[in-house]
RNA sequence: GGGCCGUUAGCUCAGCUGGUAGAGCACCUGACUUUUAAUCAGGGUGUCGUGGGUUCGAGUCCCACACGGCUCACCA
């Protein structure tokens, strides 16, 4: 017994037939195309205003069948491509019985190419009054239903083209997507930054602290790792001599999905040698601004009611004042695990046992501070144990020069005046090994990192951006899925 | 991994205390030369996520599983 999907796609299988059996491919291999039809509109209304000029004699458009209203002997089509879309106008008269009748094999969701002229209906829409029409592709399946456009979130994602042909607002978060990624590509080449790209196998999985993916290379016969950060690699090219660096790539952690995870996402990170932090704070509010009136043509957002200004500078707060303002607890009043873990107890805070002194201060930032974190913010200047890979503070060596920057609530970046003394680098991994043995989320040492080290780096800033949060951040999605093409999902048995 | 919610036609959804599935769009047939959520007349096209169970009878109740969403945990 046939299913209803299977009924629709016969209807379309023999519609395919049919046009065959006119000898017309319905597969042809290209089409010229003159004008898209955002153009195609411009250039009428122009001409309309300058009297004097006619408007393009037969224009060559192309898009897709998005719907139809047939009246027997006069149907109108609209198609759509990327730019816009247009109303055609077919007539039996123009085109005679047969070619007319071509139309009846053509469905909702194919693609044509057509020419003739422009007018204006009664109602004033522009229609192309088509004089000649070209199969350029058979469409198989029935498009998304029209005004309510494809809902089911998991069809959306797991067919991402359906959810940008029914749904603008989708397809305009990824045009502002792209259009991020290249302002923050043009600030950072306007600045002389070199874009590079640095191995996403590598043989350990260094930068950060995150369970990597692991693959296997056959011919090495090696266990290789993907990469969850760009760090290392790219403080070997400041090494190289490569002063100021920036690579945009993907990461991988194996780790939670949620809204605000992926396995795999964009990050963004630069160096800059012969800076350090303060500069890094600098180079982030003038990015974001930068960003912010190249692809919103303003400094303010506006989210759930609350209006954010971007305009530098931003607010700079201390870490350890912010976290003593916001919970009453100042942790440098508790300088080992145990007494911070004992205060935070008392006051009713759920502990992992298993935490240490440096998670447990993250879980204050998170839990009290992060939220109220709104208008642009830097945290300043974090204790020396969650930072393996930065420098000590100038006049307290207990806190290194790091800071976190916050939006919305959201941390959009991560920097450091970065750790450039080679035997004390090597102590910091040796700590951290000690501290979280048997942790896989650990930092590990990296030998090959080391040693370059010792060659000597210049001191050097250093700045990470989650490009997907930025992309949250300026579209207001809640979701990362919401700004991820094809998000991750389980594998499912595919079904018709 | 925990909790809550969801899964019915190609799409968007309805379906009450259990009685054998129905609406719009899409699609099919017919009418229609300025329509535009075209209109008018007809046509329902389904393994009700999967597998068990209870029952005379299950889309509906129970159990398990799958997938998804939200949320908590995790994510320095």
């Amino acid at each position: 017994m046939a299913t209803r999907a299977e009924d629709l796609a016969g209807q379309r299988l023999e519609n395919l037939d049919n046009i065959r059996a006119r000898d017309i491919d319905p597969y042809p291999p290209s089409y010229h195309v003159t004008h898209t039809l955002e153009e195609t509109s411009i250039i009428f209304e122009q001409q309309e205003k300058a009297a004097e000029t006619s408007p393009p004699s037969n224009p060559h458009l192309a898009g897709r069948i998005m719907s139809k209203r047939s009246m027997g002997k006069m149907s109108f089509y609209d198609i759509r491509d990327g730019s816009g879309k247009l109303q055609l106008c077919f007539r039996r008269d123009l085109f005679g019985q047969d070619k007319y009748a071509v139309l009846s094999d053509i469905d909702i969701g194919d693609f044509v190419g057509v020419t003739g002229n422009l007018f204006r209906t009664r109602t004033g829409e522009l229609t192309l009054e088509v004089s000649d029409f070209t199969i350029l592709c058979k469409s198989l399946r029935p498009m998304p239903e029209k005004w309510h456009g494809l809902v089911d979130v998991e069809k959306r994602y797991r067919q991402r083209y359906l959810d940008l042909i029914s749904h603008e607002k989708v397809r305009n978060t990824f045009i502002l997507r792209s259009k991020i990624i290249t302002a923050v590509r043009n600030f950072l080449e306007a600045r002389n930054f070199l874009e590079v790209e640095t191995p996403v196998l590598q043989s350990r999985a260094g930068g950060a602290a995150a369970k990597p993916f692991v693959t296997h290379h056959h011919a090495l016969d090696e266990d290789l790792y993907l990469r969850i950060a760009l760090e290392l690699p790219l403080k070997k090219l400041i090494i190289g001599g490569f002063d100021r660096v920036y690579e945009i790539g993907r990461v991988f952690r194996n780790e939670g999905i949620s809204t605000r995870h992926n396995p795999e996402f964009s990050l963004l990170e630069c160096y800059q040698a012969y800076a350090d932090y303060e500069d890094m704070m600098r180079l982030i509010e003038e990015m974001v601004s930068h960003v912010a009136l190249t692809t919103l043509g303003a400094l303010n957002l506006l989210r759930d009611g609350k209006s954010i200004d971007l305009t530098p500078p931003w607010r700079r707060l201390d870490l350890r004042q912010a976290i003593k303002e916001y919970s009453g607890i100042d942790f440098e009043d508790y300088p080992d695990t145990d007494s911070l873990r004992s205060v935070m107890i008392k006051m009713g805070i759920e502990v992992d046992p298993t935490k240490m002194r440096a998670n447990l201060i993250d879980e204050l930032v998170s839990t009290f501070v992060e939220p109220e974190l709104i208008q642009p913010t830097f945290l300043l200047d974090y204790p020396v144990e969650m930072s393996p890979l930065a420098k000590r503070k100038r006049g307290n060596s207990r806190l290194v020069e790091r800071f976190e920057a916050f939006i919305d609530g959201v941390e959009i970046a991560n920097s450091f005046t970065e750790l450039n003394d080679p035997l004390e680098q090597r102590e910091r991994f040796q700590q951290q090994a000690k501290e979280h043995a048997g942790d896989e989320e650990m930092e590990v040492a990296d030998e090959d990192f080391l040693q370059a080290m010792e060659y000597g780096m210049p001191p050097t800033g250093g700045l990470g951006t989650g490009i997907d949060r930025l992309v949250m951040l300026f579209s207001g999605e809640k979701s990362l899925r919401d700004v991820i093409l094809f998000p991750q999902l389980k594998t499912r048995e595919h079904h018709a």
